[in-house]
DNA sequence: AACACGTGGAA
DNA sequence: TTTCCAAGTGT
C-alpha cells in the first residue's frame, strides 16, 4: 500500500534529458510520458521508496542511533570502496574514535594505520584533518549544512550532500555513481551514464528530487540502494526492479553502452608502489630505513625457515620497481603527508 | 578536463 | 589471467 504523497512542486521545466518527455509549457499531466510506460514521477518516487523500506540492507550507519560522525566516516570509507570491505573497518573506527575529537586527539598516522587495506589511504589522512577542523571550528561536531560539510577536507559534493541528507534529514541533490546509473537507465534510456558527471545530469537529479524533505531523503537512499543491489553496472537484476515497467532503457531494448570504460592501469604504476610502501610502514613498529625500502634483501644463504623479511616488505621488493620509481613514489608519499622522516627512516605521520 | 590516487573480489 | 568496478576528491 502506498501513502498519500505531498504533490511535487510544479516543475518549471520537463526533464531535459528525456526526449520522450513533453517539452512545452502547460499543465503538468501525470501519466503522460513521465517515463517509458507512462508511469507518473510520483509513482516512481513511491515505488522506489517503498521498495527501499522493504528491502534495504541492514547497514550499521543506517541505524537511527548512528551519529552524524559515524555517517560521515562511512561515506568517506565508501568512496570507491565496496560495503563489505568497509564494514569491519568502520566498526573498529567508531569504537576506537566515537567522535571527531577522539580522532583529532591522535596522530594522523593512527588514522592511516587503522585504515587497513581499504585503499586510498589519503582518505584516512583527510578524515583526520576533517576531525581536527571540526574540533577547531565546529565545536567538535559534524557541520549540519552542505556548505559547512563541503569545507571539510576529503568531503566533496557527493559526500557533503549525502551527509546533509542522511545525517541531518536535509533535502539535497545526492549524485553518486549508483544514482547516475539508475537515472541514466530509468530516465535516459542508456546503459550507462556519461563518463563524467554532466550539467544535464545534475539538472535532471534536481528536478527528480521530491519536494518533501523526508521523502527526498528516502528517495536519495532508495535510488542509491537500487543502483547498488539491483540496477548494477554489469548484470542488472531487472526481475527485482520495482520500476521495471517505467525503465526507458528496458523500453528501448536495453541498448549496449555507447562507449568503452577506460580501465584503470595498475601493474607497474606508481600507485602500486606507493601502496606497497604504505603497507610496509603500516606494519612497522619503528621507522623503516630508506635503504630497507629501496633494496632487495641480500641472500645470506641462511637455512630454511629464517624469515627475516616481513610480508609487506617482501611484497614491495617483489615488485622489482626501478629505483627511480621507488624514489618518486616515496617522494610523493612524503609530499602527501602519508609518510614522514624520523630517526633516519620513514614512518607514518605522527 | 584529464589524471592520480589503493584494493581485492567477481566475471 | 586479465579486466572491470566499488557511496569520489583534489589538482
Amino acid at each position: 500500500m502506498t501513502m498519500i504523497q505531498k504533490p511535487p512542486r510544479s516543475p518549471g521545466s520537463a526533464l531535459p534529458a528525456d526526449p520522450a518527455r513533453p517539452a512545452g509549457p502547460g499543465p503538468h499531466s501525470p501519466g503522460r510520458h513521465e517515463s517509458h510506460a507512462a508511469v507518473p514521477l510520483r509513482d516512481v518516487h513511491v515505488r522506489i521508496t517503498d521498495w527501499f523500506a522493504e528491502s534495504a540492507r541492514d547497514l550499521p550507519w543506517r541505524e537511527p542511533s548512528c551519529s552524524p560522525w559515524g555517517i560521515l566516516v562511512s561515506e568517506v570509507m565508501l568512496q570507491q570502496t565496496p560495503v563489505v570491505r568497509v564494514l569491519p573497518v568502520w566498526r573498529d573506527w567508531l569504537e576506537r574514535w566515537p567522535s571527531p575529537a577522539h580522532l583529532a586527539a591522535e596522530p594522523a598516522g593512527a588514522a592511516v594505520r587503522h585504515w587497513g587495506r581499504l585503499g586510498y589511504p589519503r582518505r584516512a589522512l583527510r578524515l583526520h584533518a576533517a576531525a581536527t577542523a571540526m574540533v577547531a571550528g565546529h565545536h567538535g561536531e559534524v557541520p549540519r549544512t552542505y556548505e559547512g560539510l563541503l569545507s571539510l577536507p576529503g568531503v566533496g559534493t557527493y559526500t557533503a550532500a549525502a551527509v546533509a541528507a542522511f545525517a541531518f534529514g536535509r533535502r539535497e541533490t545526492v549524485v553518486d555513481t549508483n544514482i547516475r546509473r539508475v537515472h541514466a537507465r530509468l530516465f535516459g534510456g542508456t546503459a550507462l551514464p556519461a563518463p563524467a558527471l554532466t550539467a544535464a545530469e545534475t539538472r535532471r537529479a534536481v528536478e527528480l528530487l521530491p519536494d518533501d524533505d523526508a521523502l527526498s531523503v528516502r528517495w536519495n537512499a532508495g535510488v542509491m540502494e537500487l543502483g547498488a543491489v539491483v540496477c548494477t553496472a554489469r548484470s542488472p537484476l531487472c526481475d527485482a526492479c520495482p520500476v521495471l515497467d517505467a525503465c526507458a532503457w528496458v523500453g528501448a531494448g536495453r541498448p549496449a553502452p555507447d562507449y568503452v570504460p577506460k580501465g584503470q592501469a595498475w601493474a607497474g604504476t606508481d600507485r602500486q608502489v606507493r601502496g606497497a610502501i604504505v603497507a610496509v610502514l603500516r606494519d612497522a613498529d619503528t621507522p623503516v630505513p630508506r635503504s630497507v625500502l629501496l633494496e632487495a634483501p641480500v641472500d645470506l644463504g641462511m637455512g630454511a625457515g629464517a624469515v627475516l623479511v616481513p610480508d609487506a616488505l617482501s611484497a614491495l621488493h617483489r615488485l622489482r620497481a626501478p629505483a627511480e620509481q621507488l624514489d618518486r613514489a616515496l617522494a610523493g608519499l612524503l609530499a602527501d603527508g602519508l609518510a614522514e622522516e624520523a630517526d633516519g627512516g620513514l614512518r607514518l605521520p605522527g
